[in-house]
DNA sequence: CGTTCAAATTGCTGTGCCGCAATCCACAAA
DNA sequence: TTTGTGGATTGCGGCACAGCAATTTGAACG
């Protein structure tokens, strides 16, 4: 099935986006678009397709599982993220959609050989895949040696400039995408310390809870390391 | 200072490597090749210049220091690795030589115009800059709900599998790259834990130490997470 | 409006890692 | 040889987080 890109929610800031209207619509013949449901799988770790896919609404996460079974998230993505292989043979990662999703997938050949078609495209997605980097750096950072408190402020603080219009200002009200088990497994915390901490800050004045993914700062200066 | 890319030790696995003889001189009259002493410092977080290099020799780590002045090892960086930014106009982590080192130094600007002009120059440097993200991803797993012991022994695996020549391969007897103090910070934990990690795995029969840097891998099966 | 069930909260107890401090060890210089 | 020095090791006490269990919340449904 073929794209429409003119109707696409993501148009202007995918890494498509640096294509010409030709271009791009050339590169949709070879994609096809995809519908997730909450909690569906895209890709499992281990698989031997290479495929790879923009996601267009909705979000997913990136995730491991270790031995003991628990499940690590690597890291979030959101509209215009690009996530898949067009290289390696087989998936390193989980992907599963946090909520329901759409996206456009490409096979990895098709991708790889319109990277080659196009070179705007592979600097995009450099520029892409080196912010990626960045922020699983920061991720590492934050849950390096950092205590519980300062893991979930941390963790506020950045979903906030996330949900926020600009990425260096804070929204003073939004909701977490997750759920607090999710943010637990992201933290590398349990669901109660998570929990426990969230409960802290509400007590301390820092934020206000509104139900259960709400979260309003209040006063952003009493979480830990700001 | 012009380089001589027929003398490169990494001439064969750089980025550059997928340029051609002409390609690569012309590339090279951009560079400059500089030496680093151990824990020489060749990027600050929050330097205003953007440049970037190739590892040459010797090996690097790339850094960030929280707010209690604690520092964290993100990546490793070793020969024929790539560092530095080419888009951002400030650097976002330190870069600091683990031991005696050279490097071929760009500046940010010289290298996106390469990028522009070679486009299999930016594909080299994607794939090179994915893998960087798996790798990062791969420490975050490991750091993330990990008990020390099983932080410890992916450590001892993944070196030793960085020391044999093929990477699905461990090395019976290698040498750690790096310092207890180093090899703690890399893992979220404290020089004492590791230490403490290293006795265990020996009274075990699962390793042999041989002096301060020197491991043997007697029953790898022994450790944990395997 | 009540019912239902998963998610979230809270309390309690155990423990694994941290942090400090005292050695110990290897190596280098005198 | 002695002395010095930096890293590594070991012991010990404290605390932050994990793990379990009971309870509460709140969103979706009939």
């Amino acid at each position: 099935m073929s794209l429409a890109c003119s109707t696409c929610p993501v148009r202007d800031r995918a890494a498509c986006s640096v294509l010409g209207e030709a271009e791009r619509e050339e590169l949709a013949k070879a994609g096809r678009t995809r519908k997730l449901a909450k909690g569906e799988t895209l890709f499992t770790a281990g698989m031997s397709a290479a495929s790879c896919a923009t996601l267009l609404s909705g979000a997913l996460k990136i995730t491991s599982t270790d031995a003991d079974g628990r499940e690590r998230i690597l890291s979030l993505v959101h509209p215009s993220g690009f996530v898949g292989e067009m290289f390696a043979p087989y998936m390193r990662h989980d992907v599963v959609a946090l909520g329901d999703s759409e996206l456009c997938v490409f096979s990895g050949p098709a991708f790889a050989e319109a990277i080659d078609r196009y070179p705007k495209l592979s600097q995009a997605l450099l520029r892409r895949t080196q912010e990626d980097l960045f922020a699983s750096r920061e991720l590492l950072a934050l849950t390096g040696n950092a205590s519980a408190e300062q893991r979930v402020s941390g963790a506020l603080l950045s979903i906030s400039r996330a949900a926020s219009d600009s990425p260096c200002h804070l929204a003073s009200r939004f909701d977490l995408p997750i759920s607090r088990g999710e943010l637990a497994d992201m933290l590398g915390l349990t669901i109660e310390t998570v929990s426990r901490m969230l409960t802290r800050f509400e007590r301390e004045g820092a934020i206000r809870r509104d139900g259960k993914r709400g979260i309003e700062l209040v006063d952003p200066a009493l979480l830990p390391l700001s």
